[in-house]
DNA sequence: CAGCATCCTTTTTGATACTG
DNA sequence: CAGTATCAAAAAGGATGCTG
């Protein structure tokens, strides 16, 4: 018997779907955000700030789509453009801010195993060297 | 104040991290698999089959270095190299588990959202697109 | 203000070919 | 079997210029 035997069926689709759009570099950031409520573009693109234009307004898009958020245009001049989460978006934040949750919480452990690899193997990480003189001991 | 105000401090980089690896294309089915129990090189990427050995063996370390995975030679012609959950590994699990049963159960509604979506936007850059529908297959 | 379009650079991924 | 090395293709990301 296996303990927790996890079906890894054609609903790995759905799962890669959902990690995907979660996992790429300003979802989560911009979900996150968004948690705390309502925010026009600018507001998101300064208080991220490391975003570009483009970035964010995929980002904002595929959320869209994929209906975590809704886009609410008024139509003032000049034009004001405010996204807030849907319920969906709402339900994915609570399993997303578990696993950011646990990435602070063992952080450090992650950082000590990947030092500890690093010594291991990165120390003879020496391409080849030629035999004969040691001119240039690049580091 | 803010009902959930979530610090979006340099801890973000602890989130993005462990966030990176687990959005990446193969890391979850790899985990995924291996939380069932130790698994070897070819056997995985059998299982897995549309994964090449390029990236399955760059997962696979990328999961090693991290410390989730645990990588065990068996001096034996021919060779055979176990991969195996650590305590970490499995601990991590329970986080990507639970945003994964939530993809899973939340699946339709995002493909819904999607497909609400296409037809809103995609159809209107084609000004007189007879009754055919896209899938959205490609990714 | 809120975007879209275009061009260009950086990363990622995939197909081979080869080794212990 | 379990990888490594290399090259080419593709995708992601960024900078900039231009609209309503």
């Amino acid at each position: 018997m296996k303990p927790d035997h996890f079906e890894v069926t054609p609903q790995c689709t759905a799962v890669n779907e959902i990690l995907s759009r979660v996992g790429d570099k300003w979802t989560v950031l911009v979900v996150s955000y968004l948690g705390n409520g309502a925010m026009r573009f600018n507001e998101l693109r300064r208080t991220i700030s490391g975003i570009s234009q483009k970035m964010l307004t995929a980002t904002l898009r595929g959320l869209e789509r994929d209906g975590f958020v809704t886009r609410t245009v008024f139509p003032t001049i000049p034009p004001r453009v405010e996204y807030e989460l849907t319920d969906l978006g709402r339900e994915l934040l609570v399993p997303v801010r578990a696993l950011g949750a646990w990435a602070v919480e063992n952080h450090e452990r992650v950082i000590a195993a990947r030092n500890r690899f690093d010594a291991a193997h990165g120390a003879m990480e020496e391409p080849f060297r030629p035999a004969g003189h040691m001119s240039e001991a690049a580091e």
